[in-house]
DNA sequence: TTATCCATGTAAGAAGTTACATGATTGA
DNA sequence: TCAATCATGTAACTTCTTACATGGATAA
């Protein structure tokens, strides 16, 4: 799964422009997967070439034409193909949760105010993704309603048992601990 | 924050050859970062290099010399530096998401399949994460507890509401509801 | 006997990001 | 006046993965 099969999905609701596709996929996919004009634009191009999108240009004055793409039939059944098949685990890549990993390494202060704004973001992303509900389908529901359910847990997570790392006592007690188990 | 730091991260825990950083990599921090040997060891030439790193070379009968790194104080004081840096927003990549947020394109079953598959999966690390508590710092207690809270809520949410798009019925109304929203 | 563990490393390639080039319009 | 929105595209770069090269020891 790929930025190519990312743009035919979203094709498949409906005809857009590269910078459209860029748009929604801020809105609604941002939170699983990540897309620049860099890696849409030839995506888009290859597309069109292998015959799996249709592209009408509309003219515009003062500014670039518009590029409005659409899914052939072609297009539709590369896409269905690719959602069939067994998805991969997730990647992660969250620079909190290492940086938590060695929270010994940190001042209590810093580690409160990273935890701090975790929870800040957890809950303005759980703000947005309940402020979407309204206009979108089941699937797209259910798939925000994921999302809130993780985050909330997370924030809940964090509330209860951030004094783990926040405690310089503890921390202390952890370096000693170290001195038996580092290899 | 790439493999370098995850490197002088691991090694502030204990020293370790290259081949020993990916194992414990794998064991601690999979859940939130990847890194394969074709990036560790790259990685922990340049890390020697720039004097972060010290490396001891013992020799191994009928197999390469292994080469056991060590932190030095500047690389001590790099990773202190790096982790220091307010934490950027996790990258999440989740073909999962992705395939439910097309889920009308799919036939229920094999959305069955997804979802049971993920929920055996989200309990298979969730008892991953439990088995591995007692051997481990508060720090990485905090973060496998983190993970455990999120799988067990993604594994509780799917249960709850997997109906959403497993439903034949509902996706034919999402497909009559989108033909007033597409585009 | 077949796979996995141990152990390092390189080279080729995939996939994507960032920055640049270009520039009018619109809202704060 | 300053930033953001609209609009496309390319080139250089980064970062990481995969596959290869090498090969004994050990457990199933």
């Amino acid at each position: 799964m790929d930025v190519r099969t990312l743009c035919l999905g979203v094709l498949s609701l409906g005809n857009a422009s590269g910078y459209e596709i860029k748009k929604r996929l801020e809105d609604t996919f941002s939170h699983f997967y990540d897309a620049s004009f860099g890696s849409i634009y030839p995506a888009l191009s290859r597309l069109q070439k292998e015959g799996l999108v249709e592209c009408e240009t509309e003219a515009q004055s003062k500014r670039p034409d518009k590029k409005v793409y659409s899914l052939t039939v072609d297009g539709r059944l590369t896409l269905v193909e690719e959602l069939n098949i067994m998805p991969g685990r997730d990647r992660v890549r969250s620079e909190f949760l290492v940086a938590m990993c060695f929270a010994d390494l940190l001042d209590a202060s810093q580690i409160a105010e990273m935890i701090d704004r975790r929870i800040a973001e957890h809950q303005r992303l759980t703000a947005e993704l309940t402020s979407r509900e309204g206009r979108s389908s089941a699937a797209q529901k259910f798939v925000a309603g994921y999302g809130r359910a993780v985050y909330e847990a997370a924030a809940a997570y964090l509330e209860e048992n951030r004094y783990l790392v926040e405690s310089e006592a503890l921390m202390s007690q952890i370096d000693s601990d170290r001195v038996g188990t580092a290899d």
